[in-house]
DNA sequence: TAGATTGTTAATCGATTAACAATC
DNA sequence: TAGATTGTTAATCGATTAACAATC
């Protein structure tokens, strides 16, 4: 509260995600301290990199030992906003929607979803988890009653702007579009967007440069 | 192939994704030309960091009307590998393993999974899809006979490490990792990270730095 | 103390943007 | 032709890495 507090890079803010899982492990492993190159090498970076990061934390390590891992994650917890619940509702009742309605690791790290919608009207009263899947028209009054943060976008790519147009009309302040298209919002509203098959197309891309390997591992003759 | 073809820039990479969903969407709806500043606007990018991507493909513009579609697509598709079919498996039949196995967009954009993996010998034998569930020790054999490209791991953390092992020793040459923990691989085995509750604690990073807003849409009195 | 590790500054590296001549 | 849009160069911006004095 006493700190500046906005607007860290995005490229450290993806980062100290990491170091908070990364720290919330060491933990259930009892470890009470960690070095900067030790998260360094369990997550592919510099301890340099590490170090410059955490100085944007109201947290400091000690020389010769390293971070203190608890201290750690109580202040990537609030930074992050990790220590307050998030309410959420997935629009799109697919295999995507679906899976991330019942997807264990939102309650654990204090994301709730508390309703997913479809316009299919077979899917509308499926039950997934300890949700209904409920009709888009009842979207607007729903994201109003629970206080909703954050609406998911599971729908196909023509849908996904009318999707993100009631979320935002409904209240919603954030957008996690999973569709393959770019969806436009207000300057009120964030927009974080994750696209399985592009990342897969990323990986293939990395497997072609690579070239044929030399010789395919337990090749007999 | 006459082309200096191995390992642009991930950041361009990524674009390049975009952009082919993009021109595909154009074509769907007969399209046949667009300006590097319509691509911009649609993808929320600068016309001049379009073009500038685009400078890397083996293809050229046209002065006062931009880029054709159809062989934009056709050199995006080739550069990324996305005309070619790429055999995946997915290691954890869970939530998202189970989602991802029975995708629609995969198929549509070349990706086949052969294979579905769990050590959980209640979930062996879950029809998924064209797929049944499989127990962990078919996977080297599976891999082998099919020629399986890419491993998709969806397990818990714990696991992550040892599913990527197991991958890699059977063959494949990259993966996805979706679970939590960062997994180490040699050289010769591309990896790309994609973590679903990472990137909605960047989202609601984003939404906390919004602060609360000034009016709430709609608010009464 | 001696030595390991932080915090921080400066250097490097890469990515994005601006600008404009060439072109159709 | 006139004007719009590309391809490309140079300028800016930001992110990562290296290095080292401060410190416990």
């Amino acid at each position: 509260m006493t700190k500046k507090n906005s607007a860290l890079p995005s490229s450290v803010i993806r980062r100290l995600t990491r170091y908070l899982t990364e720290v919330q492990m060491l933990r259930e492993r009892d470890v009470e301290w960690v070095a900067s190159h030790e998260l360094a090498e369990g997550l592919g970076l510099t301890s340099s990199t590490v170090r410059q990061d955490l100085t944007h934390l109201d947290f400091s390590g000690t020389s010769k030992r390293g971070y203190e891992t608890a201290g750690l994650e109580r202040v990537l917890n609030r930074v992050l906003g990790a220590d307050t619940e998030w309410r959420m509702v997935v629009v799109g009742a697919g295999n995507l929607g679906r899976a991330l309605a019942v997807h264990e690791d939102f309650p654990r790290r204090g994301f709730k979803v508390v309703g997913v919608f479809d316009a299919d009207k077979q899917k509308i009263g499926m039950r997934l988890g300890s949700v209904k899947v409920r009709g888009m028209r009842e979207l607007p009054g729903v994201v109003r009653r629970e206080r909703v943060d954050v609406g998911i976008i599971a729908v196909p790519a023509h849908a996904a702007q009318s999707a993100a147009d009631l979320l935002i009309a409904a209240g919603v302040r954030g957008l996690l579009n999973l569709a393959l298209t770019h969806v436009i919002a207000p300057r009120h509203v964030a927009v974080t967007e994750s696209r399985i098959v592009s990342t897969v197309m990323e990986l293939t891309y990395a497997v072609k440069c690579l070239g044929e390997p030399a010789l395919p591992p337990g090749a007999g003759a």
